[in-house]
RNA sequence: CGUGGGGUAGAGCAGUCCGGUAGCUCGUUUGGCUCAUAACCAAAAGGUCGUUGGUUCAAAUCCAACCCCCACAACCA
């Protein structure tokens, strides 16, 4: 029995949850659940990153105080992990006063690799941000949203120095001492790695209010790295609490995005700190709709919510856990999330339940002896311990298609008739304890059916009276 | 010549490292079955494996060149 921990990366709450945001949410999930299967004690991190201008902007917008307004999404956030039944045991606001406290405490522990320089570049008055010079050239040095002339600004910010890591970091990259899943992003960070520059790790309070205050320098306030970052150790309760128990994590999920962040500034402050770095970091890829990466001004934002509605929360679970690749960008249409649900949760799954169910209530099977009956095979082990959950599912899958041909084959029916009663009990069983295998590989990927499945073949054994999956 | 990923049946994908009858799921057609949610099972049809050239007895797989899509390079999950 180990203690295990994992980490999903912390939203930015300056809207409503996005599709894309429940993927890193349910691998950890999934990841979670199987480690409690092998009995391992599980802590599961979620949150919200709640600082930056963007937020602050928004909340003007609207006309709202600025932490009700994240109050207000956290809440959005919050009540969409628990609709997709993500069993997280911590959650971790970047507004909480614990955090940032702690947070303070550690951008102290790392002063000897900050720095203060002076950072020059153009400016956008409208947009209140730098752009860098590429995009300064393409627009002839005029904003196209705003059509007003960049400026030349100077300020003054402090520096995280990366260089001070970088062969450390490199090193555990490549001895996988960290391992980055999928191997070939593992190869692109590799790259990343050498043409780093220093982070430049804060604002002046002019042009960021919503923020940590800069520990000893009341005009400055932290840009979001070591902010949001932190929130992996500030949720342990470090450094106030002795977390060597839980740190390393075991598993960081993230998405393909954030992957250089997470990669090349956090394990560089974990080293700063003196701390291990994360045994496995996990990125999934994007979800897309018609191919198409889902943005407003195409319109073709799938919202989460009406996804979780349609056919409930193990629907959602599925279509998320079997047909989105864990690694690679995949499509999201209605009209796959309806076949999914119909040919393979209700047709495969659902009915298969069903029929097993009723063989063996009108047979009179009581009950099935369930020792001896949880346990893993080498197959899905090694899948589910390099992450590669579709291929898990996949597996489980076709323990489930197995037995639908299985019963098939051996035709329980056509035993009754003949009344051959010992021999109808073994198939039946056996068939029962089959499926009860198979639910007990498939319960860290859909957990209320694999409840429900328990139920039906609990003492005594009878047919849902609403079909698991049922059908409009 | 930026970096990375990809182009295999109508759709979604595996197979490519270690060359040897081209595979899975869905859809389509036909047949079977009746325990079951018109569900399940079986069979069939359907592919110049992006293009061209090379190596080889043999190439989706190795080599070379090229074409096309996508992502990243800029806090869009």
């Amino acid at each position: 029995m180990k203690k295990i921990y994992l980490t999903t990366a912390i939203p930015y709450v300056n809207g409503r949850p996005h599709v894309g945001h429940s993927l890193d949410y349910l691998l950890a999930d999934v990841c979670a659940r199987y480690h409690r299967l092998l009995g391992d004690e599980v802590r599961l991190q979620a949150g919200t990153d709640e600082h930056g201008g963007k937020i602050f902007q928004k909340a003007e917008d609207n006309g709202l105080d600025v932490q009700q307004y994240v109050d207000n999404n956290v809440e959005f956030f919050k009540s969409f992990i628990e609709q997709m039944g993500i069993s997280y045991t911590d959650f971790v606001r970047t507004t909480d006063e614990e955090h940032v406290k702690r947070c303070q405490e550690i951008w102290m522990r790392l002063s000897d690799h900050i720095y203060s320089a002076e950072y020059e570049g153009w400016y956008c008055d409208g947009c209140e941000r730098y752009i860098t010079q590429k995009e300064y050239d393409e627009n002839g040095g005029v904003c196209p949203d705003h059509q007003k002339p960049y400026s030349r600004l100077k300020e003054q910010n402090y520096y995280f120095r990366i260089s001070d890591f970088k062969d450390r970091i490199r090193d555990a990259i490549e001895s996988n001492e960290m391992k980055i899943f999928p191997e070939y992003r593992k190869r692109e960070i590799l790259r990343l790695i050498e043409e780093s520059p220093d982070v430049s790790v804060s604002r002046p309070v002019s042009q960021l209010k919503w923020g940590v205050p800069v520990p000893g320098d009341s005009g400055q306030t932290m840009y979001v790295w070591i902010d949001a970052l932190s929130n992996y150790l500030t949720v342990l309760g470090y450094p106030d609490v002795d977390v060597d128990d839980w740190w390393p994590a075991e598993v960081q999920f993230l998405g393909k995005d954030i992957l250089r962040f997470h990669a090349i500034i956090w394990p560089a402050m974990l080293i700063g700190l003196g701390l291990p770095l994360p045994k496995n970091m996990v990125t999934h890829g994007f979800i897309l709709s018609n191919g198409q990466k889902m943005s407003k001004s195409i319109g073709n934002v799938v919202d989460p919510l009406e996804v979780l509605e349609k056919h409930g929360r193990d629907a959602f679970r599925y279509y998320y856990l079997k047909h989105i690749d864990t690694f690679n960008d995949s499509d999201f249409t209605w009209e796959m999330f309806d076949d999914a649900y119909n040919n393979e949760l209700a047709n495969d799954l659902g009915n298969l339940v069903q029929r097993v169910a009723t063989l063996a209530y009108k047979n009179g099977l009581q009950e099935v002896d369930t020792n001896e009956l949880y346990k893993m095979s080498d197959e899905y082990v090694e899948f589910m311990d390099s992450f590669e959950y579709t291929k898990a599912f996949e597996y489980v899958w076709g323990l489930i298609q197995g037995l639908n041909r299985r019963i098939d084959v051996e035709k329980p029916w056509v035993i009754a008739k003949n009344g051959e009663l010992d021999k109808l009990k073994d198939c039946l069983s056996s068939l029962v304890g089959e499926l009860l295998v198979a639910n007990y590989l498939l319960s860290p990927f859909l957990p209320d059916t694999a409840d429900r499945i328990y139920q039906v073949f609990g003492k005594p054994i009878a047919p849902p009276e609403i079909p698991l999956f049922p059908k409009a």
